[in-house]
RNA sequence: GCCCUCGUAGCUCAGGGGACAGAGCAGGGGACUUCUAAUCCCAAGGUCGCAGGUUCGAAUCCUGCCGAGGGCGCCA
């Protein structure tokens, strides 16, 4: 709102003076430096680089201008170090942020709509039905679910996917390893050694076991994996819409179907009895094979097909999360994608940098087939979900993550998550103390809010009005790590505001109270609002 | 050899063209008869890996080097 009314004016200004345009787009930014203004721009140092004027004197000419008729709110405007345009503004612009936040409330504000035309499948974790999903996994799950809240704030609809490749070597793999550990011997070479393998041939029915049917047994280990896969993500609160079989693309014949798709449009040939797909034509480095020369289909098809089927549901937008490993993979499937007539913008693949598991200072091996397994249950248990999130949702997925389960289990406490949280329970705290001694807040168009001039309190506005934008960032950029920082910032401030401006004490003016019980309430409302888009809860308690 | 990501305070990380680089933890010093001290405040801590380049302006963009992690199959 503000950031509109000082955009037109700028261009207002702009448009006044003789032989300079306004930047296409003016960058309006919040200083760091107090002493720089509420708002500032560098709107004459880039048109003055543009037109080879001195960026000063056209700053101070527009700044000349602004302050003749100068914008709402703003109370001064300045032109400083090299061009800068300050703008110091009337608290009064806070106090309007405040009614905004109120107004629009946990389900109105910072809600965007520039993705409603949007429709878009999300698909994380995916991670084999061949065991328990591991630490590494609770990283992806927590971004996808996080990811596709805030693209659901911001007006896209949003479709959660787990993908299943319950067919292929892995399984056979994996079947194989159980009905070993079942005969009491030791799994075959490519087969999985985690412990949870003798655990599960131990649970296994005696009827499928004693079926000796390797296709039984993998049905039966694929069901318990799936279930277990499933629990773990129900613990840490992460629920999908779709959980989608790899085997079903062969049953509905989307796999023959994207075969002869491919075969139409002239984009395969035959080679050393293999069927290639020609990827290089799509930016791939090399041709890729599709159909091996035993006849047996390739990963990338059953993925193609995977991912013609989501454009089949009616999705216009494709977001995978992987892991930094199949980065490889990339250009291959989206070349594939491309020979499939879609655009390549409508796949994007998320890359993440894979989680380091420590115990205990010493390295965790993290895969399933080599055993010695860290779980995401165990670190749920141990910490709780909430804990758990913040801490995957702390950081960029662009970072390798360590993550040490005993140490976080050591410092849970010190957890970030209980800073936030604790803010909000002190709020509902501090409102339900307000309600006993019955201090009400007045009617908003009745508060003072006029009286909010502490410099705590005036923070805390600052931070609340940046949350729509850091919720249209965090969406935006695929980052919803913006927001974990954002809402630890809101509960600095509150924290900061509860310590020096007494609400309910019986020397504060009643005027003052109700404004505060205000700002309080706006501040619960950036708190829950970033918790839940994070998929972490608000206790009203602690 | 080629490709991707990262290198910021003792540790874990934000910031990713803008004006003096920020937070948490650890360590030092303070603040509770008051609305939840799971809190707050003060001090201390940095050649933003190194070297060039682009720019009015570089932690941020480009190139090279160094270091860390990952990837380069008719595996999945």
């Amino acid at each position: 709102m503000i950031r509109q009314t000082l955009t037109e004016a700028l261009r207002a200004a702009f448009s006044a003076l003789e032989g300079v345009s306004c930047p296409e787009a003016i960058d309006l930014g919040r200083p760091a430096n107090p002493s720089h203004g509420d708002w500032s721009s560098n709107a004459a140092l880039v048109a003055a680089a543009a037109t080879g004027r001195n960026a000063r004197a056209l700053g101070g000419e527009l700044a000349k201008a602004l302050s003749k008729n100068p914008p709402r709110h703003v109370r001064k405007v300045e032109v400083a170090g090299p061009g800068f345009l300050n703008f110091f503004l009337h608290d009064a612009w806070l106090h309007e942020v405040l009614k905004q936040v109120v107004t629009e409330g946990v389900d109105g504000y910072a809600r965007w709509d520039f993705g409603a035309s949007r429709i878009v499948n999300l698909e994380f974790v995916s991670a084999n039905p061949t065991g328990p999903v591991h630490v590494g996994g609770g990283r992806w799950a927590a971004y996808g679910d996080a990811l596709a809240n805030i693209l659901a704030r911001c007006g896209y609809s949003v479709h959660k996917e787990y993908y299943l490749n319950d067919l292929g070597r892995q399984m056979e793999a994996f079947a194989a390893s159980l009905a070993a550990r079942r005969r009491g011997e030791e799994p075959p070479e490519d087969g999985y050694l985690g412990e949870y393998v003798r655990e599960w041939a131990d649970e296994m029915p005696d009827e499928v076991a004693a079926a000796n049917d390797a296709g039984a047994v993998g049905e039966w280990g694929y069901l318990r994996a799936r279930r277990d896969i499933e629990a773990s993500m129900e613990r840490l609160g992460v629920r999908f819409d779709t959980w989608f079989s790899e085997r079903s693309l062969l049953a509905t014949g989307d796999i023959a179907g994207v075969l002869s798709e491919l075969r139409a449009a002239g984009v395969l040939y035959e080679q050393d009895g293999a069927v290639w797909l020609r990827s290089t034509e799509y930016g791939d480095d090399k041709d890729r094979v599709l159909v091996r020369s035993d006849g047996e289909s390739t990963y990338l098809l059953g993925d193609l097909a995977y991912h013609q089927n989501k454009f089949g549901r009616g999705f216009d937008l494709l977001i995978d999360v992987w892991g930094a490993d199949h980065h490889g993979y990339v250009e291959r499937l989206a070349a594939g994608v491309c020979a499939l007539g879609h655009r390549r913008e409508q796949l994007e693949i998320v890359l993440g940098q894979l989680v380091k598991v420590v115990r205990g200072g010493k390295e965790a091996k993290i895969s399933k087939r080599a055993g010695n397994l860290v779980l995401l249950d165990d670190l749920v248990s141990l910490v709780g979900a909430d804990a758990a999130r913040m801490t995957f949702l702390a950081q960029s997925l662009d970072r390798r993550q360590v993550i040490d389960v005993e140490l976080l289990a050591a410092q849970s406490m010190e957890n970030p998550v209980f800073y936030v949280q604790y803010a909000h329970a002190r709020i509902c705290s501090l409102l339900r103390e307000a309600a006993t001694r019955g201090a009400e807040r007045p009617p908003m168009g009745a508060a003072a809010l006029e009286t909010l001039t502490e410099a705590r309190e005036l923070t805390m506005l600052r931070t609340l009005h940046g949350l729509g934008e850091v919720v249209a960032t965090a969406a935006l950029e695929r980052a919803p790590h913006k927001l974990t920082a954002w809402v630890r910032q809101l509960a600095g401030d509150f924290h900061g505001f509860y310590h020096d401006c007494p609400v309910l004490r019986s020397d504060v003016p009643p005027d003052v109270r109700g404004a505060r019980l205000w700002l309080a309430e706006a501040a619960r409302i950036g708190l829950v609002t970033a918790l839940s888009l994070l998929g972490v809860s608000a206790p009203d308690a602690m």
